[in-house]
DNA sequence: GTCAAGATTAGT
DNA sequence: CTAATCTTGACG
């Protein structure tokens, strides 16, 4: 096993960390087995600035984890039906976090399938929803400080630049401006990408 | 207290 | 394209 991933890597602007996360081991400790994906799209989430992130009006109940120190989960339910699973950076009192949208399976994959029933491989961790489901990840999860003994980062691969893409943010079309930002990061031509 | 909208997904 | 499903948070 690598290195885990703590707090001094989160410790960092969000447009640094969101890239360097490509090619990381996002693992999850689930009833004794261990689930583990190769993270392939992310997208970089800040605070005042950024009209298209939840910190956008400043600290709320949901979002306060947003607010604290990096290295912690941001866990959030959307449309009442799926969980979305972020990874918080910045010092605190920085509002940023990564939002953590596709895996490539690589360990547990049994797991996934019967925590998915009915879907194809593709389809277990191919958007931020679907993953946390395919890791049994829900807002229990919230403020981790990671690692923990159930969820953390390991070092794996990182990705070198010639193999990643940029491109606006998915489903922020209400942004305006911030709509159209470069913040979203994932790997050319893995087919786990949720979107091309 | 009210209510519109959502960092999505599955099914027609 | 649209329904599902319910929490959040802005507003008054």
């Amino acid at each position: 096993m690598s290195e885990a991933l703590s707090r001094e890597f989160f410790d960092r602007p969000v447009l640094r960390v969101a890239p360097d996360l490509l090619g990381r081991l996002l693992v999850r400790r689930y009833r004794g087995r261990r689930l583990a994906g190769r993270i392939v799209e992310v997208e970089a989430y800040g605070g005042l600035q950024d009209a298209a992130s939840h910190a956008r009006c400043g600290p709320t109940p949901r979002n306060r984890v947003m607010f604290g120190p990096p290295g912690r989960s941001y866990v959030y339910q959307i449309y009442g039906l799926h969980c979305c699973l972020n990874l918080v950076c910045e010092p605190q009192g920085q509002a940023a976090a990564v939002l953590i949208r596709a895996l490539e399976p690589v360990e547990g994959e049994d797991v996934m399938a019967a925590l998915r029933p009915g879907r194809s491989r593709r389809e277990w961790t191919s958007g931020p929803g679907r993953l946390c489901r395919a890791l049994a990840l829900d807002r229990r999860h919230d403020g981790l400080e990671l690692p923990s003994p159930g969820l953390w980062l390991e070092t794996g691969e990182p990705l070198p630049r010639k193999r990643q893409a940029r491109s606006p943010r998915i489903g922020v079309a209400y942004a305006g401006e911030a709509a159209r930002w470069l913040h979203r990061f994932y790997e050319r031509g893995n087919p786990f990408v949720s979107r091309p």
